[in-house]
DNA sequence: TCAAAAGTGTTTATAATACACCCATGG
DNA sequence: CCATGGGTGTATTATAAACACTTTTGA
């Protein structure tokens, strides 16, 4: 069997990673400052080049983890880009992934990654090449996602209080919501568990924790389950 | 200024399109017969590589005129396939695009290429390599469209009747809704303009012909403008 | 005159939104 | 005893869904 492919061009695939990082009612996206040409010590969403013996996803997977230590991310792809002149020094066409996370489980991993650094929205350098783009139409999809379906777990803490997740989705939807329709809403939709425990850490009356009923919320994200914040 | 490429792994970059059809209340797509190995003379969707010096929508366009004399067709992105083994052949990965045409405006175009076939969703034909998976999900997504916001022109004769608008809705969605919610919901949208005319060609009685209203549906697209139907 | 398709509104149910006061406690 | 954040419910509005009869006219 012979391929009639022998004419065609080959090129260049390039994976990106945004990775959205949720700390302290602040959402922030992981920027690598690039160590190699063109555009060298500028900032830039975290990539590299896919290799023959393996998918997109598993290169995302890898060049996350070569610039950052983290791992067991779940990256959902985003959109491929492929202007012409997108990377100046040569051909080269680039999927870009994304995915959100709790800073703080994996904040350890980071540590001696010195290249990677969390930027706030809204003070991000420039970066490179389409990468502005790229992190735009993420922040867009991001945003649509959680407006109808609810966020997952391993961004906030195992436990943590109704005031945390608000927080969150007023971060990713940059908006204010009301706290009764919020938890209405939540309660609404049960994949909570309320614990018996309460923070004390921010009020003198005390909050009460929950944690995410992980079969419920299997259970729910099967069928076409979807939340609609206020 | 030298570029820290030269390493990496390059790949063939495919593109294939998905060209939903719709005509007298069905929904169809446009498929080919492969005339090149592997798989030569199985159904395929209508595809072919990415040149160096085109972007991906230009080679979908490109690839799409060239098999099938179609031009002037807004395709959308839809995802990128990156299986090791997708291509036997080679090493390829592909993007996938899709569209919604009226078929009867195109079909002069396609006369003439007699490799190009117009098959029924419910009885296509089984396809080669990953392409069954890339059509399931460009069904999906176009009745998540459709769902969520307008038909745009072009999918139905410049002028056209309330029945046919809804029959199209039907095909995509793959169920029946009840017409008077569906008109009302249309009418409430504001986008279509009753004309004087009728078509006779279905009833005793005639019933109205409608068009687009360009302006005020553009309008209403870079709203963020929906429609549900019930 | 009747068959076949066109046209037309109202009621009900559900979901979204707006909105304000009391509670508990540590200092 | 009071400042601070936690917790709670209801009324209103908007949207979706269910539902059936009358009109027209060519054959």
């Amino acid at each position: 069997m012979t391929a009639g492919y022998e004419l065609e061009d080959k090129v260049l695939l390039a994976v990106d990673c945004i990775i959205f990082g949720f700390d302290n009612g602040d959402l922030k996206v992981l920027l690598v400052k690039r160590d190699f040409e063109p555009e060298k010590g500028k900032w830039s969403l975290i990539g590299g080049f896919l290799k023959k013996t393996e998918t997109l996803d598993d290169a995302a997977r890898r060049i996350l983890h070569t610039l950052t230590g983290m791992h067991d991310i779940y990256m959902e792809q985003l959109y491929t880009w492929s202007e012409v002149e997108r990377d100046p020094a040569e051909r080269t066409i680039s999927t870009s992934f994304y995915a959100i996370i709790d800073i703080k489980q994996h904040d350890k991993e980071l540590i001696e990654h010195h290249n990677a650094k969390w930027f706030s929205l809204s003070n991000a350098p420039k970066l490179i090449f389409d990468h502005d783009q790229m992190l735009n139409k993420a922040i867009m999809r991001l945003r649509r996602r959680t407006s109808i379906s609810p966020i997952g777990f391993g961004l906030l803490p195992e436990k943590f209080t109704m005031k945390q997740l608000q927080k969150l989705y007023e971060a990713i939807l940059d908006r204010k919501v009301d706290k009764r329709n919020f938890i209405n809403k939540i309660k609404s939709m049960d994949i909570l568990v309320k614990l018996d425990e309460k923070d004390m850490s921010s009020s003198t009356k005390g909050s009460y924790l929950f944690m995410f009923d992980q079969e419920k919320y299997d259970a729910k994200q099967t069928k076409d389950f979807y939340l609609k914040i206020s």
